[in-house]
DNA sequence: CGATGCACTTCAGTTCGTGAAGTCTTGCGG
DNA sequence: CCGCAAGACTTCACGAACTGAAGTGCATCG
């Protein structure tokens, strides 16, 4: 049922493997965000979902929430020192999938509505790192 | 419900984050196995669950699969170039996992039946890369 | 007064992953 | 000759995870 806790990559892809965990992360990496900007940002996930991964990652020390008492209740959340170690992870996987994948896109919270320019990207370089 | 199929970290996300894909991954970089090895490695999971994620694989060209008809048959998988490629990132995992997760362990095949040696690394170091 | 935004929660339904058992073939022990 | 075992899976029933829609509470905008 669950991994290997003793095991490094165990006990991240534990982490990671939650849909939408990365993209979450991804997203906070960028700057800190609200749970609305998130929701719209990552098309597609359901509330109960951010919410759920919200809390898990608060849970492990990797996001930071911060409440503002304020009219329209503002909640804010940003990564953590260990959450900004995975950053890296993120950027793997982003290298990874303009490489291998033809995925050009930019997808971060500032690049929101410009959509279809990819050059067709189907044949990866022959070359590896 | 899909991830948008543009952005490189979405379409990485997709691959990775089916439960088990990058500890296959992680196994298969070390060498090339056969299903009942990744089995057996990989304490814990349904033999459905190894078969799906192995086809799911080799459609996306990440894996490779060569069958032997031998007596006992002998199917074997291995990384293509493409799946190599996902080996950085399972670094990553490794090096947060053992600075951030506390987990210790080797988790390699080649390390099976060692368990319990793990210095109670709880408190992550406060230096960050 | 009704609509809207925010941050969620609740609910029913679908998909994903699990654990046990079964399939098919051949080689070895009794 | 029978039965068990290995290897690579498949099938099945069940539980966990995720989804989509709707609801909650409050205050400001029109």
């Amino acid at each position: 049922m669950a991994y290997d806790e003793n095991c490094p990559v165990c006990a991240t892809a534990e982490i990671v493997c939650g849909k939408w965990t990365l993209l979450i992360i991804r997203d906070l990496a960028d700057d800190r965000q609200r749970f609305c900007e998130l929701e719209r940002s990552l098309k597609g996930i359901s509330p109960r979902t951010l919410s759920l991964r919200l809390r898990a990652l608060e849970e492990e020390g990797m996001v930071k929430r911060e409440t503002f008492p304020e009219v329209p209740p503002r909640v804010e959340y940003a990564l953590t020192e260990k959450g900004r170690a995975l950053v890296p992870l993120i950027e793997d996987m982003r290298s990874y999938g303009r490489r291998w994948l033809g995925a050009e896109g930019d997808c971060t919270p500032a690049a929101e509505d410009d959509a279809a320019v990819a050059p067709a990207v189907v044949a990866p370089p022959a070359f590896a790192a």
